[in-house]
DNA sequence: CGTTTTTGACCAGCGC
DNA sequence: GCGCTGGTCAAAAACG
């Protein structure tokens, strides 16, 4: 293995503004993979993606990104197989009540754990997801967390291999995912899965950290319904912690941005990295030191 | 020597 | 049922 690549942090990325094509600039282009009700927003968040649980989000959004990440009518992002999951997934499609711990479809229904979790016949449940894109010459993009690399794919339809890592923590089963778009290779695709149970271990080797994906990966792993905009940019649930906290003001509960369907998501204005780590300011001092 | 990466094999889900 | 594909395992190798 190569140690320049780790070496390499992030040297290169760009940020991009949320709610345009990554051509159209640089763009930071938010894929929320989340099975529950996205689809009220879509008129209002064009590139969120309502995708379930079992549609392979990142694997298809490089055959249709961007020009068939649609908004108009669905803003469904089903790239690749969409025609199975729009059409022959009901509960994608038309059912908005969408309940991850409640699904009981063949492919999830059951915890999933680390290690002898595939048993014969024991089925893996899919956790909250979402993919970002980023524009940068590393694969691997740093977010403060540490992860281990435990497999690696071709993905069809993409000359770059898919990388599959998960959290170093051996509590946590958050996993990520990362590959290169195939129609933009600059653009670095990471989906994560799951939700960090334990603190951010800071950002080693002192190299420049993605915020973005950093604050990303903090935000969105811990967002469940009802969802809040930050500045247009859903991110998290609504928790008295979360409230109390710094993003009182900023966040925009869902019901008020529906009287403004027309409006385009805004550039995320993340807070920078604070002692506490990427966490700290969204996580209620009750669910720390875990 | 502990940790991480690599990589081939295996398994599950899905479409045909 | 079969084949394809994505996702994961686990042993070996590499790294620090």
């Amino acid at each position: 293995m190569d140690d320049s690549s780790k070496e390499k942090s992030d040297r290169g990325q760009s940020t991009w503004k949320l709610g345009e094509p990554p051509d159209a600039g640089c763009v930071s282009y938010i894929l929320s993979e989340f099975g529950w009700n996205l689809q009220e927003h879509e008129s209002s968040t064009s590139y969120f993606a309502a995708d379930h649980e079992r549609s392979e989000l990142a694997g298809n959004i490089s055959s249709s990104f961007p020009a068939e990440t649609t908004t108009d009518g669905g803003g469904l992002i089903n790239p690749g197989r969409s025609a199975d999951v729009s059409t022959s997934n009901p509960s994608v499609s038309s059912s908005s009540s969408e309940d991850p711990t409640e699904k009981s479809t063949g492919s999830g229904g059951e915890i999933f754990c680390r290690s002898k979790a595939r048993k014969k016949g024991q089925k893996r449940i899919r956790q909250p997801r979402f993919a970002f894109m980023t524009k940068s010459e590393v694969d691997h993009l740093e977010d403060g967390y540490r992860w281990r690399k435990y497999g690696q794919k071709a993905v069809k339809n993409s000359p770059f291999p898919r990388s599959y890592y998960r959290c170093t923590n051996s509590k946590c089963t958050v996993k990520k995912r990362v590959e290169r778009s195939s129609e933009d290779p600059t653009i670095v695709i990471t989906t994560y899965e799951g939700q960090h149970c334990h603190h951010t271990v800071g950002f080693p080797r002192g190299g420049l950290i993605n915020h973005e994906a950093a604050a990303f990966a903090s935000h969105l792993t811990h967002a469940i319904p009802p969802y809040y905009y930050h500045q247009g940019v859903q991110i998290t649930q609504e928790t008295p912690g979360i409230k109390q906290q710094s993003h009182e003001e900023e966040l925009i509960p869902v019901e008020a941005r529906e009287h403004e369907p027309n409006a385009l998501p805004e550039p995320p204005a993340l807070p920078p990295p604070t002692d506490e780590g990427l966490l700290g300011d969204i996580v209620p001092p009750g669910m720390r030191n875990r």
